[in-house]
Order: C-alpha cells, then structure tokens, then sequence
RNA sequence: GCGAGAGUGGCGAAACGGCAGACGCACCAGACUUAGGAUCUGGCGGGGCAACCCGUGGGGGUUCAAGUCCCCCCUCUCGCACCA
C-alpha cells in the first residue's frame, strides 16, 4: 500500500476520542428547542457490520448532523435487534451461549460502528435480548391478551423445518422461509396470535396520510392489506340437519359479486374447512371426497411455484340458494383458499373465470344473469366478469350491477341469510416460535384453570441460561425442569409454563419508542413526556427489504400502543427513506458470491470519511449502489486534495487575517465568493429537498475544484487573497462536515475553529449571490446558436441587439426573417425564423 | 395476469419545460520524476478538415423549445399472485 494521501487514521481517532471525551452526541428532551429524531434501522448483531449497514448508517449520520447544524435538537441512537435464531446456531455449531455470542457481536460491531464516528447518542443504546427490554414485551402481551387482542389457536400454520419453528404469513416468500430459504410446509398447531386484522381498516387508512413514505412502499401495504368490500351469504346445508345429528350447518360465502347470486349453480369450500368433518360423515361420497382433501393437502406443500389445475370432488351434500330455495350441489376445491373470506365461495360459472374453469372440468352447469352494458363478448370460451345489467334474477332483473348488489344484500339481510361485509387478505400475526433465544411468552397452562397470565409483579419470565442444545427439534425450553414446570399463579397447583417464545418482529416493532422515552428500570415502559416531545420518528432510513414485515408490524404495535394511552402518536414513522442496496459486479453482496466488500479493510486502507463520502457520493440513496473499488479513490483524492491545498494555505498565510474579504474584489475573486455561496444554497437545497446526497457532494467537489484554482492564480492581492480563501475553506469544510465529519473538524481546527460540527450552517450572502453578468442562450428555432454575456437584467432588445453581433447568429439569420422572439429574462432569447420570401 | 418503479456516454450518475451529460470513475495527452499503479495540468457522446449534422429504449403528439408533458409499444427490476 502506497503512503496515505493525508493522516486519516491519526485525524480520525483523535477527533472520536473528542466526540467521546465531549459526550458530544448526547440528547436530552428539551421543550425550548424544535426537535428532530432521525433513526436507521437497528441491526441483527450478526458479527460484523456489511456494506449495507455502512450505506444506511453514512445516510442518517449525514441527515442527523445536517439537522443539528441546523438548530435541531436531534436524537440520533443505535440498539441491537438482538434476540433470533443465528444465536442458537451458533451455539448448537460451535457451543457458545446464545448470549455470549451475541454480546460479543455487539461488542465488536459497537466498536466498527464507532470506527466509523457515527454520531449517536450511545447512553440510550438497547439491545432486546436484555430482560430489562424484553420485559416491556411481555407486559405488552398481558396488555394485548387482557384486550382480547393475543389468542391461542389451532390452525394449519407454516413450519420451517430447518429452523424447526413456525413462520407467519409475511415471513414465507415463494413458499420458503424468509431467512433460510428452505421449502416451508404446512402443519397444525397450536399457537399464539395478535389481532392485527382489528386493526386492518385503520392500517389501510393510515397509509393514505404518510406522504413521506415512498409511493411503493404504501402500495406494497395496501397490497398486503387488501380490502375488499362485499357480501356474506348463508347457504344453509340440504337437509339443514344431516342424520341423527342435531346440530343444523349453515355455510357462509364471502363475495364482491352479489350481484351474480342467480347465477350460482355450485359451492365451493376450501378442502381444510373446518366444518368438513361433520359434512362427509357418513355422505355416500364420504371416501372419495376425503381421498381428495388427502392428495390435495399433500401437493399444496411441494408445488406451491405454479398454479396447480383447478381439481375438485363432489361432498355428496347439496345446499339450498338463500333466494331461490334451489338445491345446489356443494364441492371441494383445490382454488379455495381457507384462510381468507370463509372458505366457501359461490360458484357462478358465467360470471367468474375461475368457476368457468371448474365447471367446464366437472361439467357443472353454467346460468348467465348479468347482460354486458357494450357489445357481448365471444361467449363460450370465457366468462363474462364485467359489471352490466341483471336478467333471470326475479325482481333484481334490469337492475345494474352495482345498484343490484346492494339490493341483494339487503334483501338477504331482511331474511337473516347474509349481510355486506369487509373482507382483508391479511391475516393475523402468528408470534409463536419454538425457539430458545427470544421473550417467552408470559403465560402459564394450568389443567385445572387453563391459560394463566403470569402475574404482572413476576415480570420478567427470564430465559434460564442453563440450557442445552441438542441440534435437533424443539426448543431446548421444553426439556428445562425449573423453567417448563411451576405453581399455577390461581391453583397454585404444578402447571406447565408455556415454552414458546415470540417471533422477534415483537422486539423491532417498539424500539424508537424506547429510545426516546425508555425508563431506567420503571414501572412502564415509557417516560410520556420525553415520548409525546420526540415522537413521531422525524427520519427513519433502512432497506426496502421491510417494507411489510417489520414497517406493518411496527404500525400496528404503535396503534395498539396508542389506544392504551401510551403511545402518542398512531403512525410512528414520519418519513422513510428506502436506501437501495450495495451492488458489487451487478450482484448483491454474498458470501456464496465471493464479492463482499470488507468494510474494516476499507476503513484501514482509506479512512472512515471516504468510505461514507464514496457510499454518499456514488448513487442517489434510494437507487443501488454498485460499488466500484476505483471509484472509492476518487472520494480518497477529493478528500487529500482538500488536506493539501489547506496545508497549503496555512503555509503561505499562518496567521489569519480578517473574517472576510474587503469590497474590493477582483473578478476572479468576485467569481470566487459568489461560488461560495452558491454553494451553500445548492447543498442546502439538495438536503432540505429530497435527501440528494450525492449532488451535495457533487457540489463541494466543484468548490473545491474552484478555490484550486484560484489557489493557483498568482498576482491576486494578499488583502483580498488571504481571507476569501479563508473564508471558501471554512465553508467548504462546515459544508462537508456530516459527510465526512473527521477531516472537516480537524482542518476546522486548524483553520481555528473548535468544533466545526457544532457551528451553525451557513447562510449564503444575497450579495454574492447576485451576478454581475450571465450568460444569455440565444437559440434558433429552438437551436443554441451563440451565448452571450450581459447584466441579468438586460432587457429583450438589449440581448437581441449583443447577439446579432456574433457571427454564428449573423451567419443563421442569413435569407431568414425573425417572426417572433422568445425572452425568458436573465436565460435566454430563442429567435423563431422562416426564410424569407 | 395485477400493481409500482426504471431505461441518458465505456461506467456510477446530473439536468424548476430553456446550453443534455454537472460531479466522479475509466481512458488519452502533457508536466514533475531514476521510476510511477503517486501527484498536477488539459482532453474526453457519435460523425465531419470545417461550417455543421446526429444523439436521452422505439414510434407518434403538444410546444417557440421535450430526457422532462400526453398517447401507443418494447425491455428490465421489484412487489403481489387461484383473495372469490
């Protein structure tokens, strides 16, 4: 390696050992000043930070910084998502304590983010493994189950068999775990829930006022989401009681088309509904129907890439139409998803194109009642899903479909038989997990007075330490004997502590709340005065990577949060920044790749200024990044470049003299200064507008480019010289200080001010700002031609007059007559000419 | 299939409807050097000796003026995907 440009490393650790010696970045409520709380995404302390940890967090330090500068009161801090299930590899791989692996991780990856002189507030620091964090998770969940938001049930639910616990809906892509990637499979379990579908028209709505969100990320929600207005329909079973049994079955259809009820010539249910039991027993199509639920039950776990055919089976039952008393034959369905709407869906072959389909395989017979309003389609070979005009519906006839589905529902609301209905696609949030390493959930099983919360004074349920992992199934809970069996809190009889624990997601979805208002070891969780000053997030930064799981979680913990009075705000997040990812040869960074690139060994080799100027400089932060290893010396020079020329000014001016320069500027000065301050307008603008990061610093490389010049200039006045230079690397530097904060502090220093990091941002002078002279584009017919140089103010004449001197104009008038001039004053003249006759 | 976003030099990227390619990388030339893979200076979309011409995925349109606005199409990325 050749000799460094500059001193980064000795400049760099001696400016944090101020920070540090300074607390220089801690924050304290303070109701006098406005506030601004900026926060990156807390990491899972996997080891050592990656690339895309250094982008993010170069990202918010930039912002926090700018805001400080800015007068803001900022709170700025960094925690550990710290509970999951690497810890418990690691331990089963290597026999290290889930704990003393992740402390050691955070203690080192603590120690690369200080390296890096991010500039948080590290006295609020939380990791969520701390019973003193996850206690608040616990109390939370007694919160939510006395509320009726936490329930226990069985359901088919998704099992990852190489994490050996289960996963919720969100966390299952393409049929495999989120995190492993191995093929997901279905199972019966019972388990914990939170109803986050309560809240599903509130999270829907919310959406609609987060205009700091990006559009994608709100339509990815809305998706998840996915409300549906429609109708619930009772189609009762024929004959209502089956057999000797007493109890009468009564199916309900979720649909958006009542308007089509005339047209059902079929049910469907979803081949695990609940009710399929009782329906089969003892109907003489009891066997194959149940042959049928089998194989389909067995595929759905291996396919799940493709839509499979549509397969069906014939119950044996018949239900009657809630209108028409008809007898309807009632099937089974492969399509049927049990776990949205009811599980039954009508089928109306002629107006749906999934019922077309089925029908057609199974012969079923197909009933047009809705007329299109334009011309018929080619019937036949589809169905006709379009709204139109009702027909062969007893009074509905005529009517339009949307007047008709309102009608419909009415009337079935009148006989008891149905009723309009809202239907979501999410799902509720399954939080068990059969693992070691996370809260336990606080409940305790009693046989003879059931589920027993544990009492809230008994909080926290700790993780025993002494466990053992045997690598195989199951969480190592279960096999504990002072933590699995204990005194029912009612009975006092021996009862079995629930051993599961919660999905980590609980731990994520509440931490800007602690950081800005944690208690030291209270009675709440929060301190409300600190939250209702610092709540919402100002800023919040991370990888789109969460767009549903973690920023829908979050959204409706802090609602829960809100409606037990204590949270203050419903929507945490006031504007989120999505960054792009770290690319390296067009791939993301994998180990299995070969193309990570070691923050550490950067940070060695350039220092940690130009690694976070390079990340800032090279991609707007919402777009990927491709990271390019010459690319990073450009950053490395810019900032070298910046260590020489100061070196240089202080050589030939050792003392500074005077604040600013004198009014006697020559043009080259006078050109200077007002590059200057056009500076500071472009670079404020570009942070105030959309966080453009990377042409803020464009913009400081040209200054610097500017003054290096001028630093070159021989024969410019020593009076004039000295403090305009003075004065363009003092803003240079205040400019480039969130950026790259080591180098800016310490030529700061040199240039004599102490802290550079704490001074106000600066103000352009109006003065500079104003020109002398621009240059007017004086066009064609649209073409440039010529530019010529007047006072801003010029009048259209003016203009026109200076340019038809130049010859390129003369010679493009030439046999032309001018119809009209186009003036934009202070820009530009377009003559519009057509040959003259 | 539905939804969102994006297509600009060799590369990363800039451009309130007003000089396309700022800034940086790579490259080329020169300077300083025993040397340079260090540093500094200059050049750098394509064609043409030049005047000029052509250029922002393709095709239309609006406008004095379009990368930017409108319509159609193509390609890519991401998300959802039998949701009744």
């Amino acid at each position: 390696m050749s000799d460094p440009l500059y001193p980064f490393d000795d400049i760099e650790k001696t400016v944090q050992n101020r920070w540090k010696s300074d607390k220089a970045f801690s924050t304290k409520a303070d109701r006098t000043r406005p506030k601004y709380y900026c926060l990156e995404m807390f990491p899972y302390p996997s080891g050592r930070i990656h690339m895309g940890h250094v982008r993010n967090y170069s990202i918010g330090d930039a912002i926090a910084r700018y805001k400080r500068m800015r007068g803001y009161n900022v709170l700025h801090p960094m925690g550990w998502d710290a509970f999951g299930l690497p810890a418990e590899n690691a331990a089963i791989l290597r026999g290290i304590h889930p704990a003393e692996w992740t402390e050691s991780n955070i203690a080192h990856m603590k120690e690369q983010l200080q390296r890096l002189g991010l500039s948080y507030d590290w006295d609020r620091e939380v990791a969520t493994c701390s019973p003193s964090y996850y206690r608040w998770n616990q109390w939370f969940f007694l919160k939510l189950l006395e509320k009726g938001l936490a329930y226990r049930k069985e359901a088919l639910l998704n099992w990852c068999d190489s994490c050996a616990t289960v996963l919720a809906n969100e966390q299952v892509e393409d049929g495999q775990c989120w995190r492993c990637g191995s093929q997901v499979i279905l199972r019966t379990m019972n388990q914990w829930f939170l109803r986050i579908t309560d809240y599903a028209r509130d999270l829907m709505a919310g959406l609609s006022s987060l205009e700091g969100w990006p559009e994608r990320v709100r339509t990815m929600q809305a998706n998840w989401i996915s409300p549906s207005t429609g109708a619930e329909i009772t189609f009762e079973v024929d004959p209502l009681t089956l057999d000797e049994r007493a109890a009468p079955l009564r199916l309900k259809v979720f649909t958006t088309r009542a308007d089509t009820l005339f047209g059902v010539t079929f049910v469907t249910m979803a081949p695990e509904h609940p009710d399929m039991d009782l329906l089969l027993a003892g109907s003489p199509q009891e066997k194959k129907a149940r042959n049928f639920i089998e194989e389909t039950l067995k595929k759905r776990t291996k396919e799940s890439r493709e839509e499979p055919e549509k397969e069906g089976a014939f119950t044996g039952r018949m239900v009657r139409h809630p209108l028409t008393g008809e007898k309807i034959p009632l099937w089974i369905g492969n399509f049927v998803v049990a776990s949205y709407g009811t599980g039954v869906v009508m089928g109306v072959p002629a107006h749906d194109q999934r019922d077309f389909e089925f029908a057609q395989k199974y012969g079923l017979p197909v009933k047009k009642v809705i007329a299109p309003n334009g011309e018929a389609q080619g019937a036949g070979v589809q169905a006709m899903t379009e709204d139109g005009t009702l027909f062969d519906s007893e009074r509905f006839s005529g009517m339009d479909s949307e007047t008709a589905r309102t009608e419909i529902t009415k009337e079935l609301e009148s006989r008891k038989l149905g009723q309009s209905r809202e239907t979501f696609r999410l799902r509720d949030w399954g939080i068990s997990r059969q693992r070691y390493w996370g809260t336990p959930i606080p409940v305790i099983h009693c046989p003879h007075c059931g589920i027993v919360p544990v009492p809230e004074g008994d909080l926290p349920v700790l993780l025993p330490r002494d466990v053992h992992f045997s690598g195989k199934g199951g969480s190592p809970l279960g096999e504990h004997p002072s933590f699995s069996s204990v005194p029912c809190p009612v009975c006092k009889r021996t009862a079995r502590r629930e051993t599961d624990t919660m999905d980590t997601f609980i731990d994520s979805s509440w931490y800007f709340l602690r950081f800005a208002g944690g208690t030291p070891e209270g009675a709440a969780p929060f301190v409300p005065e600190d939250l209702s000053y610092w709540l919402p997030v100002d800023q919040y930064i991370g990888g789109v990577e969460h767009a549903i799981l973690h920023l829908l979680y979050s959204r409706f913990f802090t609602r829960v949060l809100y409606d037990l009075g204590l949270s203050p705000v419903q929507e945490p997040f006031n504007t989120l920044l999505t960054q792009g990812m770290v690319l390296k040869d067009g791939a993301k960074m994998s180990k299995s790749k070969g193309n990570v690139v070691d923050p550490d060994h950067l940070i060695a080799q350039y220092g940690a200024d130009t690694v976070r100027l390079f990340t800032l400089f090279s991609a707007p932060p919402d777009k990927d990044l491709s990271w390019d290893d010459k690319a990073v010396e450009g950053a490395y020079r810019f900032l070298g470049r910046l260590y020489g020329r100061v070196n240089a000014l202080l050589e030939e001016f050792p003392q500074a003299t005077g604040d600013s320069p004198g009014t006697e500027l020559t043009p080259d000065a006078a050109a200077l200064r007002s590059k200057i301050h056009e500076t500071i307008v472009r670079v404020t603008t570009d942070l105030d507008s959309h966080a453009q990061l990377n042409t803020a610093i464009a913009a400081l490389m040209e200054l610097l480019n500017a003054l290096g010049s001028y630093q070159a200039l021989s024969g410019e006045p020593a009076p004039v010289r000295a403090p305009l230079l003075r004065e363009g690397y003092l803003t240079l530097l205040t400019l480039l200080s969130p950026f790259a904060p080591h180098i800016a502090h310490h030529l700061g220093e040199r240039l004599g001010i102490d802290r550079i990091e704490t001074l106000s941002w600066p103000v352009a002078d109006p003065k500079a700002l104003v020109k002398e002279t621009v240059a007017f584009v004086i066009q064609i017919n649209g073409k440039l031609r010529a530019t010529v140089t007047l006072p801003p103010g010029s009048s259209q004449d003016d203009v026109e007059r200076e340019a038809r001197k130049d010859e390129k104009v003369v010679r493009a008038l030439e046999g032309q007559t001018v119809m009209k001039g186009i003036f934009v004053p202070g820009k530009l003249l377009n003559l519009v000419v057509r040959p003259s006759s």
